[in-house]
DNA sequence: CGGCGTTTGCTAACGGCGTTCACTAAAGCG
DNA sequence: CGCTTTAGTGAACGCCGTTAGCAAACGCCG
């Protein structure tokens, strides 16, 4: 009994709930001296062990196919069984590694959120610092460019919850997802202290709704301790379009409608920026041949 | 061969590709009449044989069945197997009516669709016909409410399609959004008729822009024969927003930043209402008392 | 270098899934 | 009644996630 239950706890432990598994073997393990499981614990992280190096690159490995498989086949078309065929391994050898398929798929959402901050990030830096106005435009369409070609990784990322049990810890890729929103938070706060555009009245804000816009506030940590509710009021509401813009599109709810939906999301992103007194440039020549049919 | 081939036509026949097979066991099978698949075709379908009443309700708990699965487990939770054992039968035997997993999500998802439609036009018509403010008002918050209370089927419905295979026919669920939609054009009809806001500018339609949404227009038979592009346009806003924050609402992704969002989305609709003319009332003063946790 | 505990990966197995095929029993119709 | 059509079953195939037990490789320490 004890036997198993120290044994499960040895299995999964990578990962997800690490620190867990550090207290309770910590505890029951007696015999077992921690510096085992995790040698030169005080000389830094700089020297990671020939083991924790390839164990490093095995799991690196797990999530690029996975992710492969994502792309190739949607959600539904992650499987440890297949991802284990295409390393050579079988399924079961993963268990060292992912504690299962839904955190195998909380991992990689976690990359993916990584991976499109990096790549608004890039879009952000790319054009000069000092021009807000030209950041804030290309960020968010590096948003939906991102989100236009990577559909699958966008429909797990922001879709509804669909494949995970509902008990699953998908705390790392809320994290992941938070410091994705810190992009647009902290190029935000830069425009309210520009004060580009005049908030909104008080009034126009329900009690309610400023409970639940303090909330937000103090848990996205704007680097503006006091920001106004008004104008968290603001962003949501500018999130919640470029949001329902580019799901739309990506989910393509209006397929059998429109062929394009470039022209619609810049429509909407020149109505967002305009009511931010950001100045809005139509897109690149480019515009006209997008990923559409070329027909 | 070609009785594999009938056979096959023979099976996977009802409610998928209806006309399809009609057209096709008429060419292949020439020595079996057409009456006996479908008698009293010229009577009219007022008098059903009995077969076909108790087809039709098996094909009903069938879909009562797996909407209950999608209740309580989700999307990933309806299998056939599983409609098949609590209805005391075996997973080969719902082939004969339905082609498929695939093909009965498609179905229930239609019927979902029918569902809010309905929802939101009993909504509509239980405030006076000719009050187009309140009408709006309360078919738009008709829609989030059926949405709220029915998470699992929103989410299948205006979520990424995340289970089907990617070849999957999905027009019967598609007309049935369809049809949905004509719920709020219709109403977006009557206030334009009104005149009720000022159009935006023209010279804000893109050229591309104005393409596609001439093509909404047509593709949506809108009762107003020549809808200017920039009313389209405002109504895409407006359900872009619409669907933006309650997508937003129903698939948690504000969860860890927001208790309630219902406040957010009182907002968004006023935004709304008011950029369309329409007076905004607030809702009533259950407003504080939602469905979200009570502490 | 050998010894030995840790780590890794395997095989076998269980249960669940979608789907197909061959077959039986029932229902409807002349 | 006899014949055709239909409803439903059981067996089977190939997927899947997951667990348990076991053997080989690894790496450290004497």
């Amino acid at each position: 009994m004890l036997t198993a239950f120290t044994k499960a706890c040895r299995r999964y432990d990578v990962n997800i709930a690490d620190e867990d598994r550090g207290a309770r073997t910590g505890r029951l393990r007696r015999g077992v001296p921690q510096q085992m499981t995790k040698p030169q614990l005080d000389l830094g992280a700089a020297q990671p062990t020939r083991r924790e190096r390839v164990r490093e690159a095995t799991l690196a490995e797990i999530k690029q196919i996975a992710r492969n498989h994502l792309v190739e086949h949607g959600t539904g078309g992650v499987s440890l069984r297949a991802v284990a065929r295409e390393m050579g391994m079988t399924a079961p050898g993963l268990y060292r590694y992912v504690s299962g398929i839904d955190a195998l798929l909380v991992l990689i959402t976690a990359d993916m959120f990584q991976e499109l901050a990096d790549a608004v990030a890039a879009a952000d830096a790319s054009v000069p610092a000092d021009d807000t106005d030209l950041r804030i435009l290309t960020s968010l369409r590096a948003f939906r460019s991102w989100a236009v070609t990577h559909r699958a990784e966008f429909a797990t990322m922001f879709g509804p919850h669909v494949r995970l049990a509902p008990e699953t810890d998908i705390t790392p890729a809320v994290e992941a997802g938070r410091r994705f929103g810190a992009t647009f938070y902290t190029l935000f706060d830069r425009l309210l202290s520009e004060e580009r555009f005049p908030l909104p009245d008080g009034d126009r804000v329900s009690p309610q709704l400023a409970r639940e816009l303090r909330a937000f506030a103090d848990t996205c940590g704007f680097s503006a301790p006091h920001i106004p509710v008004e104008a968290v009021m603001v962003l949501s509401s500018c999130w919640v379009r470029l949001y329902g813009v580019v799901s739309m599109e990506v989910f393509e709810h209006l397929n059998f409608v429109m062929r394009d939906m470039e022209p619609l999301f810049e429509s909407e992103l020149r109505s967002i920026l305009t009511g931010l007194g950001v100045r809005y440039l139509p897109p690149e020549s480019s515009a006209s041949v997008t990923t559409g049919t070329p027909d």
